[in-house]
DNA sequence: CGAATAGTGTCTATAAGACATTATACT
DNA sequence: AGTATAATGTCTTATAGACACTATTCG
């Protein structure tokens, strides 16, 4: 905080929301198509400004995350990003934009009938790869998300932010592949899984039907930070066979 | 980004630093005394509001390291901790603050005939247990930057930049035990960081004299993601003896 | 020499990774 | 039966933590 008192330049709050889900054992982000310049009809993350009335920016983040993708703040993991600030970023002017993750569990469609209609689910992929261009610098604040969801699936259990609120495991390893890229072994990863202490916790023995033996359910446990972490291996270990 | 276009409201944009040191083998913080209301005489994060020259933010983080605290953004490091918007953390009004975190080599005195001649290193203790009141949140802001260099040590080389051009493997440890709060194995800390891939390199084979046996210097190596990391202790490992 | 700090070696418990085997459903 | 997925077990190798020991300086 400065001592001098001066006057402030004018400076835009807006808010900007990464919104990471699975598809199809897919990671996916939800993009809007810009309807106004400047950037009209290109993809962008969906957001908005902040309101005049004193609001805190995760409220913010979570009133956007209603008008734009009619997601449900409270039933979602959300946290920030960090605020993007390079002066040139919008050409209208000087716009500030504070980044919000949030993850979502797999929805079966993009949401619809809403004011969110223009909202669709797209891979990541392209867009990290950069052969899907964004507006601003949303392509960056994409990477920073993604790269943020990678980390933090070692060391916390955002991982069943993209779970119903029961899963089975193998769900829960389809989550880890899809984020990271890569694959991992089934029965290793059933006993790391289970034996990092509250990470999850049998829900009722039930089970749900697919093609073999049907499998436990679990839900989220208590514990959000993992001990030991679900360590990412350095390179895919040994990509032959199963699945 | 929104699509509707309408009025902005008036928010300031301040940035506010965590610089972080080491001085006799204890974490400390820099800390300004409040000139003016509100919060007048109080510790507060040194900082200061945005230029209105369409200054980049990370820019106005090192313009502000060099006014308050006569340090070189360019040999420290300097990351965003992210942005603090409750609409109410300001009494003057809706600020917005964007935290950015440093990490300074230890420092013989704190800065002084400069600008900066209020600034005070400040034991990171009492703040962080609240015993020491600062202004604002600021005490939040303070524990974001600690517990964020907390699980940084584990992935990242950021123990260098506490540390000088060269350094031994003794004063690197005295980084990771006064930062977590608590005490390694020499022995086993030695073989753990040699053997962390570009962690640090022998700095020309020269040495330093203290007490005992001249130790090896060594230099920040190219790598700033560690694998493996450098774990850190659920509990306090033995603290009985040694040192 | 003895004190002090630096650096190496060794042992053991535990975890990671690879992979076989058994279990329980479906058609 | 045959196929598919779930769950458990076993083996080998690597790593963490505890700690003994050697090395090199100082007074």
């Amino acid at each position: 905080m400065s001592q001098e008192s001066w006057s402030p330049p004018p400076v835009l709050i807006a808010v900007d929301l990464v919104i990471l889900t699975l598809r199809s054992n897919q990671l996916h982000v939800l993009l809007v198509q810009r309807g106004i310049e400047p950037f009209r009809g290109a993809p962008a993350l969906p957001g908005g400004f902040l309101n005049n009335d004193g609001e805190d920016i995760a409220v913010a983040a979570a009133r956007e995350l209603k008008e734009e993708a009619d997601l449900e703040a409270s039933r979602l993991h959300l946290e920030q990003l960090g605020a993007y600030g390079k002066p040139d970023r919008d050409p209208r002017g000087r716009v500030l934009s504070i980044a919000y993750l949030a993850i979502a569990p797999g929805l079966p469609e993009p949401v619809a009938g809403t004011d969110a209609a223009a909202a669709t689910w797209t891979p990541v992929e392209p867009v990290l790869s950069g052969r899907l261009t964004l507006a601003f610098d949303h392509q960056q604040i994409v990477l920073d998300g993604v790269e943020r969801a990678r980390t933090k699936l070692e060391h916390s259990a955002l991982a069943t932010a993209f779970c119903e609120d029961e899963f089975t495991i193998a769900e829960l390893q389809r989550v880890y592949e899809a984020v990271w890229g890569l694959r991992l072994d089934p029965r290793n990863f059933y006993r790391k899984v289970q034996r990092t202490d509250g990470f999850i916790v049998p829900a009722g023995s039930n089970r749900r039907t697919t093609n073999g033996r049907p499998a436990r359910l679990f839900s989220a446990g208590p514990r959000t930070v993992l001990h030991p972490p679900i360590a990412r291996p350095e390179k895919s270990p040994a990509d032959k066979g199963d699945r």
